[in-house]
DNA sequence: GCAAAAGTGTTGGAAATACACCCATGT
DNA sequence: ACATGGGTGTATTTCCAACACTTTTGC
């Protein structure tokens, strides 16, 4: 038979004790900040100010404060270390693991975001901040590396089932622009006359009656994202597939 | 011109310092435990024994202690509150608003499980533990109804990408029991011929050789998932579609 | 006029949907 | 025999993939 015991009932005293008790862990954000320039992907990296890790690459993070929202401590770091704001940032996953940190036990708690490397310069260097190229990262300090591409395939995901990408991208863009970064982020060749046609089909694209300027061919239309018509449409889910 | 500060290298001790300080949070995880039984979806529930919260429903939950992964946390909060094991766990996503804890400030780590009612019974009753319909959930403790909804919208959309629903059902069921079961998750009437046809197609249904047994009309034939097939094929990604 | 990329349509195949009939079993 | 759900096939449509030529501009 299984066993029964009859609860007992936990006063906000007691609770207090516990939540103030010696189970308590640091809890860090690291921030994946993807850009995108020159048709690659970027990833907004540092260089470690950790001793153990020197001269290995970190990605942005800092730990939580008590009294801040875990959302608005992400939005801090990134602040901090970039000076970027007004950036939506998105939580991607939590890494717990014991052995993660070499100072002790801390629980980190990776977002995510993509912004257009034009539109926000960056006004804080410190560390070395920099674009790094998000195909060729190697030497990361901690467990960023692994951070990174569970990042990168969220990413990756995520663009094919939300507009996403459209933050990457200046406010007017052509659809050359357009395919280069989904080429970008999934790594692979894409029919240029079926991505139109894709694209025009789900008729959230706006013709803003300009061309291309100094490019050396016939220059395209641009358009912009109307991201109002989306939220109203948003998405069916496709059927059972795998 | 944005500033540009050097470094200043952190050693461990500085680290350590800095992690074994004040910022320190408690750090929860809560199991949202999926079952099915008389085609209904389910969740396993306690009655909340937290003063303030008394007599209303709580998730299984506990806090994380300092020299345990997160994973391996979520495994024994399982174990503690229901005697479970064996059973695979998901983490799904952080809640950490500030005030979202009476007692102060505690983060928590979601994570979900799909298991079988009929060959996983529970061995431990504390708190009423029991499975609650999945659709009649109201007077939630703490924050735990955003939770659960989280994690509710994290399964339908979860079950449509990977075989998860099979940890649902006995080792050998009918495809009758499979349609009810994604029915009853995603919450829909589905087309039994097409949806037949949909999973034969996918090839990874074994037919065990026997029928239904009791059943009051022409018994059906069990099938049981091959796992294994399916992780050598495992999924394509599916186009963009938004 | 030439290079380079923009812009455009059609066609065939695969997959999803909608739909109707016969079959096996328990009562 | 009949009620209940099991089991099957086909026609239609929709979506996706493959593919080639003409147009516009800068040089």
């Amino acid at each position: 038979m299984p066993q029964i015991k009859q609860p007992s009932i936990k006063t906000l005293k007691g609770l207090q004790t516990e939540v103030q008790s010696i189970n308590r862990i640091a809890l860090s954000v690291d921030c994946v900040i993807f850009g995108f320039d020159e048709n690659k992907l970027k990833v907004l990296l540092i260089r470690s100010d950790v001793k153990k890790f020197i001269g290995m690459w970190s990605l942005l993070g800092d730990l939580v404060k008590p009294e801040e929202d875990l959302d608005s401590a992400a939005y801090r770091i990134l602040k901090q270390r970039t000076g970027l704001k007004d950036i939506f940032l998105e939580q991607v996953h939590t890494f717990g693991e014991t052995g993660r940190h070499p100072a002790g036990r801390v629980v980190t708690v990776a977002y995510c975001s993509l912004i257009n490397i034009q539109n926000h310069r960056l006004r804080i260097l410190d560390n070395e901040l920099h674009w790094h190229d998000a195909n060729s990262i190697c030497d990361m300090a901690f467990d960023h590396q692994v951070i990174f591409n569970s990042c990168y395939k969220w990413l990756q995901k995520r663009v094919q089932e939300h507009p996403l990408g459209f933050n990457l991208l200046p406010n007017k863009f052509s659809l050359r622009e357009l395919q280069n970064l989904y080429e970008a982020i999934l790594n692979k060749k894409l029919d240029r006359r079926n991505f139109r046609k894709k694209f025009f089909a789900m008729d959230f694209l706006v013709d803003v009656g300009e061309d291309e300027q100094n490019v050396p061919h016939r220059p395209g239309k641009l358009y912009k994202f109307n991201f109002e018509k989306y939220e109203k449409k948003k998405k069916k889910w496709p059927g059972i597939d795998f």
